[in-house]
DNA sequence: TGGCTATGTGTAATAATTACACTAAGTTTG
DNA sequence: CAAACTTAGTGTAATTATTACACATAGCCA
């Protein structure tokens, strides 16, 4: 493997939120540093400084590439996070100290998201995640640095986004019902909707077609199963 | 004065609009590197390297206002632009060497934007600005590093802002007429309105509010004046 | 077969949007 | 000083979007 020179002052973390068809999750690291006990105990954002010679939107990939496996994710930029105290809890830094060579350097930090299905992907953390896991937005603990932070910007980017783009069709499997994608937005912009209105405004839209299926081996009535047509929505 | 450390891997740059009655304006530098002659045609945002001890919105202040003279200007962060190539064009080279201790170093920026009316401030430009000038957004020339892809996405972050929020009475004197509020909205959306529709929307928000008075001395039928209640907006 | 559960549907009232054209007030010009 | 010029200011009808609200239905299960 090549050495790339590491830029001491910049790093990427990485917001990836999914759907488990009622709640929003947020994918975390428990970071691993060898031997200490305390430090492990806290959870992040996966993250980590970027590359002398590679853009933000590729240190992003790659970064969230080696600490959870997750491959070819399209990310998003958010926001940027400077103050200069932001990695200098007592915590932090004890945990810095045994992964960095400048563990006091000033990192600013540049923020991306994306929205995944989580059953299409496998993770497989590396380097130094000892573990990859999905947590409910609303049970996330005090995260490492300023990534609570972070989350919470993610999360107003992603209530806004979701007014202008059809978001979510990432989130959902290919065939989906109605009330899949209800639950989706409600847990998104954290509201209730009536039914027959989001229905009405929903297939105005045109491009979530109907297919002629139904779900299957439900204790109800089985739900019709819609899709998102990616040529029709690009139409307009 | 005191000396401060500088980090010499992030920069801020600042895209301040005003308006003119008619069109956007965006605020340039002209690049003043003493003694060689053609680095000086070139126009760029104004920008540059943080200090270490400092967060970014106050870089971003603090770089404004070294290089204007405009203070107390509220500024939003919009993008990060961190290309490893963004500064390395060669008349960029050229100049930076002129005013960097390390001119080659890779550099991110995190880009800020503003809306002010520029009636209500004065430029003195000092430190490498030889001349700082409001320059219209649809004249303006090819910039200096990657500042016309940075100028497009504050644009854009503009459009997007002015349907959630009341932006632009910042731009307008606090006595305007709703022409000129529409003709700032056309201008930041390039778009055409319908007087009529206009002046109902507006009015149904009940923060614009009309003031006894009118125009004088202009060769027309005079408008009413109208004023941005702050106030009253807050209270929604 | 009766009960359970989530699905799927319609309508009326209100509010927002669009498209469209003429008179009025003050200044300038001849 | 009258006519011409320029921008201000106004209303309505048609269309579309939003809101609030209740009951029959399909399939499973006990």
């Amino acid at each position: 493997m090549p050495q790339h020179a590491i830029n001491p002052n910049v790093s990427v973390d990485c917001v990836i939120f999914s759907f488990n068809n009622q709640e929003l999750e947020v994918l975390l690291i428990e970071r691993s540093a060898g031997n200490t006990d305390k430090v492990d105990e806290i959870k992040a954002l996966p993250g980590n400084l970027i590359y002398e010679d590679e853009t933000l939107d590729c240190g992003a990939q790659r970064v969230l590439t080696e600490l959870t496996g997750l491959e070819n994710i399209f990310l998003e930029q958010v926001y940027t996070f400077g103050d200069p105290d932001r990695i200098s809890k007592k915590h932090d830094q004890d945990w810095l100290r045994s992964i960095r060579a400048h563990p006091e350097a000033r990192v600013i930090t540049i923020a991306y998201t994306s929205l995944i299905n989580k059953e299409r992907f496998n993770l497989t953390p590396s380097s130094f995640a000892r573990n990859a896991v999905w947590i409910k937005v609303k049970d996330v603990p005090q995260l490492g640095f300023d990534h609570n932070d972070i989350l919470e910007k993610a999360l107003d980017h992603l209530k806004s986004k979701i007014y202008t783009e059809p978001l979510g069709y990432e989130l959902l499997p290919d065939r989906f019902t109605l009330a899949q994608l209800q639950k989706l937005y409600e847990a998104i912009l954290d509201d209730k909707f009536d039914k027959r209105n989001f229905r009405r405004k929903i297939l105005r839209t045109s491009f979530i077609v109907p297919l002629n299926e139904k779900q299957q081996g439900v204790a109800h009535k089985p739900a019709g199963l819609y899709r998102f047509d990616k040529a029709l929505f690009h139409q307009m």
